[in-house]
DNA sequence: CTGAAAGCGCTTACAG
DNA sequence: CTGAAAGCGCTTACAG
């Protein structure tokens, strides 16, 4: 394959022959192990310095079966999680979750184009873990990776059943809160706008409200789904009024669809909240901004891509007993749309 | 380190026995490489159907000096670049360059915690090449790429002398066509929101104004700085308004600037384009629903992208005679504000 | 068309 | 504290 060319990086080899010592030592006085001698350092780290000396990383991970790095699998076409504030947050947590770890973050987003150099990249050794997050439907990826022997911590609860842990909010108490809230307030016609019926955080939080309103003898039948934008909020919200004119409520599964509903109800001529009250999901800044400010259910963003990290973290180091889900706390935050 | 358990991954070693081959023509069949009998060719591939094998990148990595993957490495706190609407179609762009290409796109961000991390992880051999985006003043992290010998194609002209290749926008010709639309349309008190003064398109865009005004003989010294935000970009025009209540047009470096200019001077009482024309630059979504709709300096966005990553493949495969910078051309598009 | 062997650049028991 | 040697899992001239 040629010899060194003159821009070749220089190898252990050649920094130990530079430091009239042998690989092993110079490996050795490299990484920081005990058992070399001063005088061993120091010419070791000289040779380094004038030499330029970089470890070639593939190598040692050969060696060590560890990359120092991490991957965060993103399930979403790519300018779609951009332009996410939600994502935003959950990636600051994560850095915050790796801070101090030694582990680069990779992040990855699916492209339709390429599937298979996807699954590739994860499973053949580029990555000591995965955090996967915005699962959507019954994406087979999870257990592709599991059964590949990748350790693997997911963002949200899965649809279907995979030997993974994961780390989700507390979607279905945040909905019931959101629920019972509306009722004892008074409200006695609550609708909801879900979100999509493919993903667990949109069946979570559905499931929540329907809990909320049990028991209470008032009706449920009042549901539409939404994608989780402000224009399918204001879409649900303009079937929902059409169907149930009579609503006086309506818990929308995030804050956006909830603008969205916003929109809708004051174009009707809605007043809010004294003809219908609106509760959202997430307490994103827009909340606290929407025209009335929203009351909403906040959930830890950032709070959930820290623990993600700590869970993947734990497992890397071989951590034992570790729960298999982790749930974080949801509360509700009253401002004055209901 | 113990023998392979239960889990552990299949090696080629073990597919070559299960088929019957050597590992040598095993790793021909796997590959598709030209000389392997079809029996041959059959029996590997049934053997890596049973055992599940997956080729290890590291190992190959490190036979053949290539990992298949390259990185797109943005210089900004994520949380800024993952809300900017111009990096999702600049990522959409390379993702587009890449498709049939066999590479894999692995997204670093700087985390001010750890740039060490960062480099090391850059040359460790990780990655075949960089696209480095979004370079502020100095920094010197295309420097570090480029001496440990990593191909490297930089986004947007560096501000410091650095031996890599770049794509960048005409920043110049835009500004220059702005200036003189503005001029042609009769204005004869024409100031400048300037981008930030540490970025090179920041300053090529102010260039461009100045060579745009230069011959007119009229003034030049309205000038003020902004940040590329809306927020920035209303402060800069409360400036300009009261260091040059005349001023009867403004040239914003941005949109989201231009819309800030929108703002002060709409609460200010000008009217648009009246009292007051008013140019952007970029051609974002907003420009078209602002109001009155921005005339802008379109930018090919996606094009930027797919035109990076076609450079850096270029480079990759060993053409030659690249040119070491490319320009993409900026146009006039004429709306209402100007 | 095929296999034995060398090599990619590191780490790490093992035996001093 | 140190070095010779084996090994990580692949690829690829080289010689059949």
């Amino acid at each position: 394959m040629g010899r060194p060319g003159p821009n070749a990086s220089p190898t252990l080899e050649q920094v130990a022959r530079a430091a009239g010592v042998s690989r092993a030592t110079a490996s050795r006085a490299i990484n920081g192990l005990p058992y070399v001698s001063e005088k061993a350092r120091e010419q070791v780290a000289h040779a380094v310095e004038v030499l330029g000396y970089r470890a070639n990383q593939v190598a040692r991970s050969l060696a060590t079966r560890r990359t120092g790095s991490i991957a965060l699998v993103m399930s979403e076409p790519g300018n779609f999680v951009l332009s996410d504030p939600f994502f935003a947050r959950v990636l600051r947590g994560i850095y915050s979750g790796l801070s101090g770890s030694q582990l680069q973050l990779v992040l990855l987003m699916t492209n339709e184009q390429d599937e298979d150099g996807f699954a590739r990249y994860l499973c053949g050794g580029h990555v000591d873990g995965a955090l996967v997050v915005s699962l959507h439907g019954e994406d087979p990826l999870p257990s592709l990776l599991v059964e590949a022997g990748l350790p693997v911590v997911l963002g949200g609860r899965p649809l279907v059943r995979v030997d993974a842990p994961y780390v989700d909010v507390d979607n279905f108490n945040g909905a019931c809160l959101a629920a019972r809230h509306l009722i004892d307030t008074g409200r006695t016609r609550v609708a909801t706008i879900a979100g999509p019926a493919d993903m667990a955080v949109g069946m979570d939080r559905l499931s929540g409200w329907r809990r909320g309103m049990a028991g209470t003898g008032f009706p449920t039948d009042a549901v539409a789904h939404g994608d989780f934008t402000v224009e399918g909020g204001a879409a649900a919200m303009r079937r929902l009024l059409e169907s149930h004119p009579d609503l006086d409520a309506v818990f929308a599964a995030s804050d956006l669809m909830a603008v969205g509903a916003l929109q809708t109800l004051q174009a009707a001529g809605r007043r809010i909240p004294e003809d219908v009250a609106v509760v959202g999901f997430d307490n994103l800044d827009i909340a606290a901004t929407a025209s009335p400010p929203l009351t909403t259910v906040r959930q830890p963003i950032e709070e959930f891509g820290r623990t993600m990290t700590w869970r993947l973290l734990a497992q890397l180091s071989g951590e034992a007993g570790l729960p298999p889900s982790i749930l974080l706390q949801t509360e509700l935050v009253r401002r004055e749309s209901a």
